[in-house]
RNA sequence: GGGCAAGUGGCGGAAUUGGUAUACGCGCUGGUCUUAGAAACCAGUGCCGCAAGGCUUAAGAGUUCGAGUCUCUUCUUGCCCA
């Protein structure tokens, strides 16, 4: 028997792998897509499951009579290609084309049925010059602004960063905190769409729950009430909004963003200034604001409550923003956490408004948010907090001092970054002022490549021969936006191009894209729950404004997200990380260090990660075991949505069973066939039946470690028949169906069994027999307890079922003598004697 | 603080609609082969017990002929939002 050189094997098959077509003339369309990888310079593990997942789906839904479209390409554009450049003086360009030739290499070593001619780079000119006629068509619609606002500021990287890149008052990727800083922006107005991102949500049937819960808590509807307040000391009238109208009477104060027109009259005040100053050290984020220090500027003037006979100070104060609401609101410190820290530093009245069930007359410690009867508030007393807040809308919209209004968490997008690496924003600042879009016959507008990237800041805002430029259709002279798109842009639209990639004409070919889209199965990490996604599906709703015959609304009709790919990590004495590759382990709990044996110390399993060195490099796995056996063993550990531990003896063992399994095809293909029994013939093909059926049913709901506990079972079940009464003609059919069926998951390893079996056809898969008449192992149960197994064939009744009990089972001197009170039958499953004692 | 998941051997995990708990893999133990090791193969492996048998799905209660699965309480962990 010769050995499986899977080295051999692979690199044979995978000249035709890269080159497969999935999508063929007959058949229903499957558009499976795996969210594209950053071309970082080498793939990691997470790729390795990802794309192996995509890939099982992908030929699993072609070899069932699907055509399929699987595509692949690049999220090209972003800020470690500069800083990179920087290390290695190599121009971004060239960088990221280095990455993506070696990442490719890479990915066709995977042995994954990708047609890369459609292959797409969003740093490609091609590629963006579609994305700045969408960006010039969204700004036709009105669905591009440009607004001077406070912005997220990461002082590392020296750019902007979107609310969502904001983690923990930190930048995302830099880890800096954050500051506030004012700076004229792009917008995308998202927030035209709030209500239906919202609503359609309902429709993804084929989402995660948790995902659209999380995009849901994201937009953040919340139900609320504009009131007018008027000024004593003048004719202001200051507009607040709140979520809380029920606790008007609870008011003690006003609270004003610094940003606030009211602010006019304090601008020259030395004073107001330096308070504003403090303010923009806060971040814009709610976390932000609720973690801050609250601090506030007494204006000295007061406002008329306006259902009491009350004067209500004014303050500005550093947690109102001007972006959300009106810019001011009413502080009720007994129910809102952050009015109360305020009222206790300024010393302001405290009055509780919603009783606290539970600690009736106490005073608060504080803020209570709970629900609860309405005190001290007149005519809303003794309502609960959803009836009151109705009332209290309906008696302010009867009065016109104000009227209900709906709120969202969600913001516009800002997409400026100043930055090199991205697409260019095709927008012209005219000498006269005016801002215009490029002509759309000028596009793409291209980046320059001779910059400075060692400068501080953007290098395109000093490339003088770049910036200056002539607006075309006016003739006048004109200076370029500076600033290049969010990254997250690239990205919310290549499932689209991907359905004519090649398309010159537009940024897709309508018939295409209305025939492959919506994206039958996307898989992905569950980081892009709310960033990616809810961009995705506002890029589908904006650019069907555009182009009224797109017929879709949603791009994603299923959404899978995968786990992560984790290890432990090791340390040693004085607090290095050390690769897996330094260390050995002595026993499950401890290691030592290879080059000086000292002690290393363990750290339990995370998702891999450079800085912690808990990183396993899939192309020297692939080398080592082949790609088969790391698809096998990546597969099998853990359910696809959870997160996966990688283990060397798994992908160990994943190799010896591969070579195990191509041992069995020998021994099948050389079979001395001895006298057949039919009914053994049958029974094991029966068998063979059944588990078809089972990994079948099993690959349908992304059950792949399930699946393959299945070929481990059908494996044995093959070697302990090979002495048996069965024809070869059986044992060569059911071992080809098997193979057929493991095509998805070892494609290498199938192709090449089914060459050696001299198969015609490789592209079919067996048929699932509907009535499979098995062995049943019937449970006999005495009071519920389980006290014998019988071996069953077919549907036996009750009265047979007893005689045979009676008969052969070792549950029957439970029975004897005792009086059996009840049965309970169930068919092909269990009988249970219920017998007194 | 709020919301959502989840908790099964030494480990990763299976268990259809409420119907044999611990499939399959790792690890471990013993054996065959070998000078030895590695590899390969065979056998065993939830816990207690010589055995018969009993116990066991985070803990406790409930519904049921029957609960890992359904309900309630508690604990723990993870994630998201704050």
């Amino acid at each position: 028997m010769e050995r499986y050189n899977f080295q051999a094997i692979e690199k044979k098959w995978q000249k035709s792998f890269s080159k497969k077509k999935l999508y063929r003339e007959k058949g229903k369309k499957f558009y499976c897509l795996e969210m594209f990888p950053y071309p970082s310079g080498k793939i990691h593990m997470g790729h390795v499951r990802n794309y192996t997942i995509g890939d099982v789906i992908a030929r699993y839904k072609f070899l069932n009579g699907f055509s399929v479209l699987h595509p692949m390409g690049w999220d090209a554009f972003g800020l470690p290609a500069e800083n990179a450049s920087k290390q290695n003086n190599l121009h971004p360009k060239e960088w990221t084309n280095q990455n993506i030739n070696n990442m490719k290499k890479q990915l066709q070593l995977l042995g994954l049925a990708i047609d890369w001619d459609q292959e797409i780079a969003t740093c490609d000119e091609e590629y963006y010059k579609h994305q700045q006629e969408i960006f010039i068509d969204f700004y036709n619609q009105g669905l591009v602004s440009r607004k001077e606002t406070y912005v997220n500021w990461d002082p590392i990287e020296e750019t902007v960063l979107a609310n969502e890149q904001v983690i923990n008052g930190r930048g995302w990727r830099s880890n800096a905190l954050v500051e506030r800083k004012k700076l004229s922006q792009w917008f995308f107005n998202i927030t035209k769409f709030s209500d239906q991102l919202l609503q359609d949500l309902e429709q993804l049937n084929g989402w995660p729950e948790k995902v659209k819960l999380m995009q849901k808590n994201w937009i953040g509807k919340s139900h609320g009430c504009e009131i007018d307040f008027q000024t004593y000391e003048a004719d202001d009238t200051i507009k607040i909004f709140t979520t809380r109208p029920d606790t008007i009477f609870g008011a003690s104060f006003l609270a004003l963003s610094v940003d606030h027109p009211l602010n006019k009259r304090f601008l020259s005040n030395n004073k107001f200034i330096d308070f504003k100053k403090e303010c923009n050290k806060t971040g814009t984020t709610e976390e932000a604001l609720a973690n801050a220090d609250k601090i506030g500027f007494n204006t000295g003037m007061y406002a008329k409550h306006p259902f009491l006979n009350k004067k209500i100070p004014i303050y500005f104060a550093n947690f109102v923003l001007m972006d959300y609401g009106t810019g001011a609101i009413f502080g009720c410190p007994a129910h809102d956490q952050r009015d109360f820290d305020f009222a206790k530093k300024y010393n302001l009245e405290i009055i509780q408004v919603v009783e606290d069930a539970q600690n009736k007359n106490k005073k608060l410690k504080e803020a209570f948010l709970g629900n609860g009867k309405l005190i001290n508030s007149e005519f809303l007393n003794g309502l609960e907090v959803i009836s009151a807040k109705e009332k209290i809308i309906n008696t302010i919209e009867n009065k016109k001092f104000g009227k209900r209004k709906m709120q969202f968490r969600l913001k516009d997008w800002g997409i400026s970054r100043q930055r090199y690496w991205g697409c260019p924003i095709p927008m012209l600042y005219l000498e006269d002022g005016s801002i215009v879009p490029v002509d759309k016959k000028d596009l793409p507008v291209k980046l320059p490549d001779d910059i400075d990237l060692n400068i501080k800041g953007n290098p395109l805002e000093v490339h003088e021969k770049w910036k200056h430029t002539i607006h075309k259709s006016s003739g006048k002279k004109a200076i370029r936006e500076t600033d290049t798109l969010d990254t997250f842009v690239d990205s919310s639209w290549y499932f689209l191009r991907f359905c004519s990639p090649k398309y010159k004409l537009s940024s897709f070919d309508i018939s295409k894209v209305n025939y492959w889209m919506p994206v039958d199965q996307y898989i992905g990490g569950i980081e892009h729950a709310i960033l990616h996604l809810l961009y995705s599906r506002f890029f589908t709703k904006a650019l069907k404004i555009c182009d009224e015959k797109i017929n879709f609304s949603e791009p994603f009709k299923n959404l899978f997200t995968q786990g992560m790919v984790c290890h432990e990590s090791y340390q040693d004495q004085s607090g290095n990380w050390l690769y897996p590759d330094e260390i050995i382990k002595t026993d499950a709990k401890t290691a030592i260090k290879k080059t000086d044996k000292s002690i290393v110390k363990i750290f339990p399993p995370e998702s891999m990660s450079k800085s912690k060195k808990n990183t396993i490099d899939p192309e020297t796995m692939i080398n080592s075991y082949g790609a088969d056996a790391v698809r096998w063993f990546i597969l099998s550990d853990s359910p696809p949505e959870k997160d996966v531990q990688w283990s060397d003896t798994g992908v160990i063992s994943a190799n010896k069973f591969l070579q195990r399994f191509w041992d069995l095809n020998c021994l099948v293909k050389n079979r001395k066939e001895n006298k057949i029994k039919k009914k053994t013939d049958d029974e094991f093909c029966q068998k063979i039946s059944s588990y078809i059926k089972k990994i079948n049913s099993s690959i349908n709901e992304f059950r792949f470690n399930v699946s393959i506990a299945y070929f481990y079972e059908v494996y044995k079940y093959f070697i302990n028949n090979l002495a048996n009464d069965i024809s070869n003609k059986s044992f060569t059919e059911n071992i080809i169906n098997i193979n057929k069926l493991m095509m998805p998951f070892t494609p290498h390893l199938s192709h090449e069994s089914l060459e050696f079996f001299g198969c015609k056809n490789f592209d079919t898969w067996p048929k699932v027999e509907n009535k499979i008449i098995e062995e049943i192992d019937f449970a006999v149960q005495i009071n519920g307890k389980t006290r014998d197994v019988l071996k069953i064939k077919g549907e036996i009744d009750e009265k047979t079922i007893h005689k045979k009990i009676m008969l052969e089972s070792k549950a029957k001197k439970y029975i004897l003598d005792k009086k059996v009170i009840r049965t309970i039958f169930v068919k092909n499953k269990i009988i249970n004697y219920i017998i007194s004692n």
